[in-house]
DNA sequence: ATGCTGTGAGCAAACGATTGAGCACCGAGT
DNA sequence: ACTCGGTGCTCAATCGTTTGCTCACAGCAT
């Protein structure tokens, strides 16, 4: 890897000449005709500035550090993809990190933000997330901004309309006749799951439907949390002829324990996820979702987290703009005569 | 973020004191009483030796980047969990690299490689990396080690045994009766697809049974693939009775376009997976895997590019400890009497 | 007293890039 | 002739660590 003192000798100049020439300094006073020199020959060299040099000098790395609760997760390629594509625009790096590799006792949070390897921490923390953890990663010492899930503690995140997303999905189902709606949502201690509850209660009242207590569960987003959920709907005196799942993992997990008890979607039972992935168009019956904004999601958070490292504006945002939107597949339809499980 | 010189000053002592003591350097000569005083210091200040300026030092970073195609599939968690785990344990980090965002004209790759970013590169390329990529990836000027994607031109690989996978799944379908069995493969460009499909030969050839060219298809590993797999295989004028999908998620799309076409799963039309993951258990009816030691795989792969750093050693592996094994779901059973599609 | 050895510690150069300050030169103005 | 203001470039310090070398001093033998 050439330096810029290959590029100097080669040139026949300072090494501080190379560096202004190569970075465009509006303080370089040299001539043309040295200037093509220096261009040519970090070209032929093939120059690229050293990253730990840079890195020491300025005491900035511009890599972000994106925590997220779990990979496989089909939700977050499109949040990745937005905070991927914004970070190129603005010129970092993202560092992904897997919420797992980081659990033990912080030693790992440590090495991230204490030895000064990035800039900034992206956080989408999940259920399974050690409050102690959070909190290191959060009062760390760099700048960090909570995605979709706020604390109260903690100023700086970049939120989705939760709400409107559980609204929109119980409208659709009660156009379509339905009257018992129930919410598989996530832990009543997650933020966005205490949203979703929002969203889908406001929606319920509007309709002029009540909620039994009974008809919300909170065992969490993944798909075996939905079965245990699915189990319980399906147990209860009256059940649903609808449910609003708030994620579509946990759909899947619905969609699996209802087939197993034998109910048929939609027939006997309507089904609507929060958040569109690939995983919905490939189940079967393929599942009606909401899709939310999570490429625009990404865009922010970057966008939050770069205006933070360089002006020190701390903001909570909300994300709005493409609004929820619902697209229906085949797991939902009008209420069957018959009652569940009769 | 305290440096050697803060802790210097508050201990009394030189920063080359601290900086022996606190590195365990075997040449320091150094009181007892000297010693605790600085790790005393240490402590108090919170002291981490800055990255930036170890990595200009030694010209290492302790950094290596993992490529894969895309980061939704589930196969590749448990390859990073093995990555991960042996970085951690050999005192390295792992940055994750998405293919999709590397791929514009290689200047990513120019950034994450030639500025000194990483010591080496872990790639699992797949069929949509542009071929000019791969080499930029490869001939970078650091090390690469090729994830279960071997190139003729490159050494340094780790791959799993593909070939005996097919051959578990070719030969669990023959026991259960089956003697038309399709092979839906990825494409012919690809060194998996070819392993696999050498060995789905070779278990047919051992059973005596004859492989129709039409029986194999190679249209690739992902949902959309699988449905076109399968639609031209029910096409046929003697469709298979069972099919050994070369990947899960290809599976997931065989699966949707059997339904689809009205084929009962597993009663007209067995179906068996490479690689076991969680969407293999969340599918109707669950599938049937064969299990690959993908762990083992990412722990083989981090542990060459290690020696490879350390040492220089290039080896080309085959990890096969935890063997393929078959697991057994419920969308395979013994054939239907009645030909498909009559 | 002088020389020698061992101990405990500090000095200073290097890694590669950036940047304020300084130096040499040239043509022009007085 | 002498200064002045540009122009074109170089010097050298700096970021935080590491590490070969040097240095001061004590104890001991000559």
């Amino acid at each position: 890897m050439a330096t810029l003192s290959d590029v100097a000798a080669r040139a026949g100049v300072s090494i501080s000449a190379v560096s202004r020439v190569l970075s465009n300094a509006p303080s370089a006073r040299v001539s043309v005709e040295t200037r093509r020199r220096i261009q040519e020959a970090a070209a032929e060299l093939g120059y690229r500035p050293n990253f730990a040099a840079r890195a020491l000098k300025f005491s900035r790395t511009n890599v972000v550090a994106l925590v997220v609760p779990d990979l496989t997760n089909a939700i977050f390629t499109e949040l990745m993809r937005g905070v991927e594509t914004r970070a190129h625009e603005l010129g970092y790096m993202v560092l992904l990190a897997r919420a797992e590799s980081i659990e033990p006792g912080s030693e790992a949070i440590a090495r991230l933000i204490g030895e000064g390897r990035v800039d900034g921490v992206l956080a989408q923390v999940g259920d399974s997330m050690e409050e102690d953890d959070v909190r290191s990663l959060l009062d760390g010492g760099v700048p960090a901004v909570l995605v979709n899930s706020r604390r109260s503690s903690h100023l700086g995140s970049v939120i989705l309309d939760d709400a409107a997303a559980a609204r929109v999905a119980v409208e659709h189902l009660v156009r379509l006749g339905h009257t018992r709606i129930a919410l598989v949502n996530g832990l009543v201690t997650t933020d966005s799951a205490n949203r979703r509850g929002d969203g889908y209660r406001s929606a319920m009242d509007a309709a002029g439907l009540s909620v039994a207590d009974d008809l919300v569960t909170n065992f969490g987003y993944e798909p075996r949390q939905g079965r245990d959920a699915m189990r319980t709907l399906a147990g209860l005196a009256e059940p649903p002829t609808a449910i609003v799942v708030a994620n579509v993992n946990a759909a899947i997990g619905v969609l699996l324990e209802a087939r197993i008890l034998g109910l048929h979607v939609p027939e006997e039972l309507s089904i609507v996820a929060v958040h569109d992935a690939w995983t919905a168009e490939n189940t079967w019956p393929p599942l009606t979702t909401v899709r939310m904004p999570l490429f625009e999601l990404g865009r922010q958070a970057m966008s939050a987290m770069v205006e933070r490292i360089t002006s020190g504006l701390v903001t909570d945002r909300v994300v709005n703009d493409p609004a929820p939107v619902l697209v229906v597949r085949e797991s939902t339809a009008p209420p069957h005569p018959r009652p569940l499980g009769s």
